[in-house]
DNA sequence: GTTCTGACA
DNA sequence: TGTCAGTA
């Protein structure tokens, strides 16, 4: 429980998030500027991260492996704020985790397959 | 020293 | 995406 809020607590500067994900700056602020993470800021305008950031960058990380594109990955996230939204209530990191634990495993059993791949909607349950 | 925004030979 | 600039 006290895991959730440490999760949820942005206390990351950019360059540690860098260590932590192999991406470059220009990758993370990019990626947000895509809306698929929103970082808090500091009095000096600085990004904080939180754990959960810090998992999101890793999945899309993941996605782009697969040879995902940014909007494929973003149209992942749209569903996820539309299920917070319709829940009228904030989006858990476990809840993040695991749609995109299905997310992923649809990914890899397309990936084998060919070509285009369609993301079966609807994640976990309705 | 680190991060930020904007821009592009 | 990299990278350089000019700041804060």
């Amino acid at each position: 429980m006290e895991n959730q809020l440490q999760r949820s607590r942005a206390v990351l500067p950019i360059g540690t998030v860098m260590k932590l994900t192999e991406l470059s700056a220009r990758q993370i602020r990019y990626y947000e500027a895509q809306g698929l993470v929103k970082p808090a800021r500091n009095a000096g305008n600085r990004r904080l991260y939180c754990l959960s950031d810090v998992d999101r960058l890793l999945e899309i990380k993941g996605y782009l492996d697969e040879g995902f594109n940014m909007t494929e990955i973003k149209r992942v996230y749209e569903k996820q704020a539309k299920r917070s939204h319709r829940q009228h209530k904030p989006v858990t990191d476990e809840d993040v985790r695991q749609v995109l634990h299905n997310e992923f495993l649809t990914i890899g059993g397309l990936r084998h397959k060919s070509s285009q791949f369609f993301p079966p909607d609807g994640p976990t349950t309705k």
